[in-house]
DNA sequence: CTCTAGTTGTGAAATAATGCACAGCGTGAA
DNA sequence: TTCACGCTGTGCATTATTTCACAACTAGAG
């Protein structure tokens, strides 16, 4: 068995994410194994990577018959979720946050977004999505009150900095930011922005630029050009 | 002068994108001139690698006085633009594409969503945020009259995988997936997916696990957590 | 039982991305 | 004019990530 607790990199975790989703599908399909080539295709990598990320979770392909889908979604939700539900918020009640609280509220068994926040007075008060919507200065105290760990930031690029100190201040650990702006922190909370507008600028210049193949003599047949993100 | 055609990192392009709309928040604010440290604080990295990624555009940068922002702005655009405005599709028109719609319609110099898809009998024919919804079966056609490069896919997971076979047959060049899976194709056509329940999934695990702060001896005391991604 | 085919786990090589550090230059002060 | 300062461009070191390649193993066929 691997070393247990080393440090994990984010590439890593990021694929383990998609490895889940996609072993909870062959689940429903009834598959009961699957080997690391299979896996690799999903994320558009190599049968290497996938085994070096499932090393990680404990590696237990079995050789010949690869790894048992049971038990390996198991194992990657035990390195990534914790032992009890996370609370999420969602702040900006606006047409990308409902569409997001929309999304994420089907049956998630990791997390839940329990409150939402918003400074429009027509909105605070109101359930939406069968989440009631805060007014955003009650967020201390509703952050401290639901121990919620994770905010999903959706206001306005000119309000986000704002709404990220208020966050961190709150005791938020982790922020998944969708304002066009990269923000920066000396806390340690974890950011992740996704930003779009880069993601479609950066789409549509590979558009062209197909020498972004750079597929060198190697004919990778496998690899197609995808990225995770 | 460095060497025009270079192949650039996809990691580079991205934060190119994320330089220039901070370059013209700057313009507006009347600001002519920048240095790397400060563009640097941007995108979360280091001074140097901003003077990397800006030698690639041209690196035009004076000692002492930084870098001219009008001629840098122009100079990324010309690397990440294309002399004609780029017609985009826009396939699903649910709660995302929606919310996508609104948002990438505003006055953008480089794009334009020219046309909206869907298979729904009762968003088919209309207008919708200004754009017509065409029906699922016209994407060839329209495509191929609109001269349409790349496409935004909001459809359900269920749908995207033969959505994008549909889009690579109409001769769309990159697409911009939304759909929680990751395709896979052998046509050099560019799929950039981009996946919130993994970016949540991610957020929510290092929330915990900010040993992620592996903040070594050199004490990096500019470099804040966060990711472009 | 033995052999073959096919898979895992992993050290080591290769590649990609980042950061350091300094030469060289422009600017402004004296 | 001369000098000190601070910034750019860049070779090189460092670190991160991916891939190769192979020994060890398992199952199934004969
Ligand atoms: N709509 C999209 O598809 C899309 C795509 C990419 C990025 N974004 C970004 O996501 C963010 C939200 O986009 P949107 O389209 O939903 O905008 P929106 O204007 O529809 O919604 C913003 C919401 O935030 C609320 N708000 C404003 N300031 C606030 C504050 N200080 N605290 C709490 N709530 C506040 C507003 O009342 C509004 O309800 C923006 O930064 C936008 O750039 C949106
Ligand atoms: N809503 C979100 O915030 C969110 C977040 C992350 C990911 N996603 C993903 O984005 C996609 C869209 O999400 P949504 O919330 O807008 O779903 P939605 O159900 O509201 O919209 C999907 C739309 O696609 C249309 N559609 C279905 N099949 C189609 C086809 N073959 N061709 C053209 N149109 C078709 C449907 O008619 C509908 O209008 C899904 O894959 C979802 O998983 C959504």
């Amino acid at each position: 068995m691997a070393a247990l607790k080393q440090k994990i990199s984010e590439k890593t975790v990021e694929r383990l994410s998609v490895y889940r989703r996609h072993l909870k599908e062959l689940q429903k399909k009834g598959k009961t194994r699957v080997y690391s080539h299979e896996l690799a295709q999903i994320v558009a990598g190599t049968p290497a990577q996938v085994r070096r990320d499932l090393m990680q979770v404990g590696g237990n392909g079995c050789s010949s018959k690869g790894y048992e889908i049971n038990l390996l979604s198991d194992e990657i939700s035990e390195l990534l979720d914790y032992p009890e539900k996370q609370n999420v918020a969602l702040i900006g009640v606006g047409n990308l946050g409902r569409a997001l609280l929309g999304f994420f509220s089907g049956s998630r068994e990791n997390f839940d977004i329990v409150a939402t926040f918003d400074n429009d007075p027509d909105k605070c008060g109101r359930i939406i999505c069968g989440r009631r919507c805060y007014n955003a200065d009650q967020l201390k105290k509703i952050v401290g009150e639901k121990k919620i760990s994770t905010a999903i930031l959706a206001v306005p690029a000119e309000a986000a900095e704002n709404a990220v100190k208020d966050l961190i201040d709150a005791g938020v650990k982790a922020i998944l930011n969708f304002a066009p702006k990269h923000i920066t922190t000396n806390s340690n909370v974890f950011i992740q922005t996704i930003d779009m507008t880069m993601a479609l600028e950066k789409a549509i210049y590979f558009s062209h630029k197909n020498t972004y193949a750079k597929e060198s003599q190697h004919e990778r047949n496998r690899k197609n050009y995808q990225s995770t993100f």
